[in-house]
RNA sequence: GUCCCCAUCGUCUAGAGGCCUAGGACGCCAGCCUUUCACGUUGGUAACACGGGUUCGAAUCCCGUUGGGGACGCCA
């Protein structure tokens, strides 16, 4: 039977990066084996929940590539479903009312810890007359979870895991409002989404023995579990909403790409031999729950820098430059001009070989946005020293009658530098003053190259901007 | 406190008893390339947490210690 899986985010808050692994080790496995890959909006929580967050986490997920199927399921709207089962539970006498009070309940796990037990609750309720219950108190619906023996997963990433029934009390399925908990609504759900195998992070480890219990009171199937070792911060601590993980959408900001970031978080806790660089097809080729490692790997940005340097590179310069776009206009800055994207288009196999990410990408790229006049960094004027500019004013005059390509460029200031300075000069004595007066900075692509794509007017204009001392150092 | 899980370079990992003098990647350092920065390239730095077993032989198996993490809500 093809296999289906879930991912399954409550909309209290952003889809964060350790959401985003297990959407995509979902969204793998399922793939691997020509399954189904399900989404469902675990919104029971109403105060927390929230429609922007929903929205964030379908375009998070879209933006990551990991497209599900079939319709999104929002647990919201089954409340009645998990009601009905939660009743017939109940009425199968393996659930029962419980009327203990929030302060009751304090005391309990308060005592419970006191005597080195494990804390929660202690079952008062659980074989008591119902007649006895107290007057306007409206009860919660619990579990009867099994007292004797043990609960055990047979979890495709942990092992086989045991944990003695005793560790493990009554559990609410309904509460005092007839709202469904989580824990319940997640056995009904998977259960009636058909979902075979639960791929999610091992805080829920524990979860899935309560589950259990579950599954088998109802007489449904179990499914099989695979809990993923959470992603650490650099510290080593969790990295959780709270703990100020990035959403995914902060990553888009930042300039990273979907596909380093599928890269990155497929290789954290997972590897296939050597390889390091894994396209989509291989990652759905080699892809399996059981090969993912048991303990928890921490965040490393500046790996994820260097991947997304990788592909990067790999992007055809047409796309960047659309990227480079949307950016723009996604800030209300509007588009770029005929020239502006013709010339970032000349330049951007030079340009995306620096970057890192698409911000350095953009303030690399300012080089061919800038209008005059433009600005000249520190380090530049630092370069344009009077025997700089000397050179400089020289070295004009016959870029004046020079071919424009860049080896005539090239050329022609070789011929100055070599042969008509005197003293000679290095060719880089002259083209560093020459890329600090075209470009404003000491760092840029290649200056023949820049000065080809930005033109003999463009450059003429800013060298004599310089050379009229309208930049100099002191 | 109770229970569960984990432990290889700084980080991500390869490693299923001899192939390990422990491999790769990122980072870092140095050389080369070079008009800057980058790319590329060559080399280097750096780890089996500790202690006991088992075995002819252990990074790999067992036990313990230490260290780390997670779960214990009428949150999800």
């Amino acid at each position: 039977m093809a296999p289906v899986t879930r991912f399954a985010p409550s909309p209290t808050g952003f889809l964060h990066i350790g959401g985003a692994r297990t959407a995509l080790f979902n969204y793998l496995f399922a793939r691997h084996h020509g399954g189904v890959f399900r989404l469902r909006i675990e919104d029971t929580d109403k105060q927390r929940s929230t429609p922007e967050a929903i929205d964030a986490i379908l375009a998070g997920l879209r933006w990551l590539g990991l497209d599900w199927d079939e319709e999104v399921v929002f647990q919201s709207a089954r409340a009645e479903r998990h009601r009905e089962v939660a009743l017939a539970l109940l009425k199968a006498g393996k659930a029962y009312r419980c009327y203990a009070t929030p302060e009751e309940l304090t005391q309990m796990r308060e005592r419970a810890r006191a005597e080195g037990r494990p804390p929660g609750y202690d079952g008062r309720w659980r074989d008591r007359d119902p007649a006895e219950a107290p007057a306007g108190v409206q009860p919660v619906i619990r579990f009867k979870a099994p007292r004797e023996g043990e609960q055990a997963i047979d979890d495709l990433v942990q092992g086989k895991v045991t944990v003695a029934n005793r560790q493990l009390d009554d559990m609410i399925i309904l509460r005092s409002d007839g709202s469904p908990t989580y824990m319940h609504s997640v056995v009904v759900d998977d259960h009636d989404m058909d979902i075979t195998h639960v791929i999610r992070g091992d805080d829920h480890l524990t979860n899935a023995f309560r589950q259990r219990q579950l599954y088998d009171a109802m007489g449904w199937p179990v499914p099989v579990f695979a809990h993923i070792p959470l992603i650490h911060g650099a510290d080593g601590a969790k990295m959780s909403k709270r703990h100020g993980a990035l959403a995914i959408g902060a990553y888009r900001d930042e300039g990273y790409l979907p596909e380093a970031l599928r890269n990155y978080l497929l290789r954290l806790g997972w590897g296939h031999g050597d390889e390091e660089i894994i396209s989509d097809e291989q990652a759905v080729e080699w892809f399996d729950v059981a090969d993912v490692g048991k303990n928890p790997a921490r965040f490393d940005f500046v790996k994820l820098d260097s991947l997304n340097a990788h592909y990067l590179r790999g992007r055809d310069d047409e796309s960047i430059v659309a990227l480079l776009a949307a950016r723009r206009t996604a800030r209300g800055e509007g588009g770029f001009s005929d020239t502006q994207s013709k010339r970032l288009l000349a330049g951007m196999a030079s340009l995306k070989q620096r970057a890192k990410r698409m911000d350095d990408l953009e303030s690399a790229s300012s080089v061919y946005l800038a209008e005059m006049p433009i600005t000249y960094n520190e380090q530049a004027v630092k370069l344009l020293t009077a025997d700089a500019l000397g050179h400089l004013a020289g070295l004009r005059a016959l870029l004046e009658a020079s071919g424009w390509e860049r080896e005539e460029l090239e050329a022609t200031t070789r011929q100055f530098a070599e042969e008509i300075a005197d003293p000679p000069l290095k060719l880089g004595k002259v083209a560093q003053p020459l890329r600090a007066a075209i470009t404003g900075s000491k760092v840029s692509p290649p200056i023949f190259e820049v000065m080809e794509i930005l033109g003999r007017n463009s450059c003429l204009e800013r060298l004599d901007f310089c050379l009229n001392g309208q930049v100099f150092s002191k």
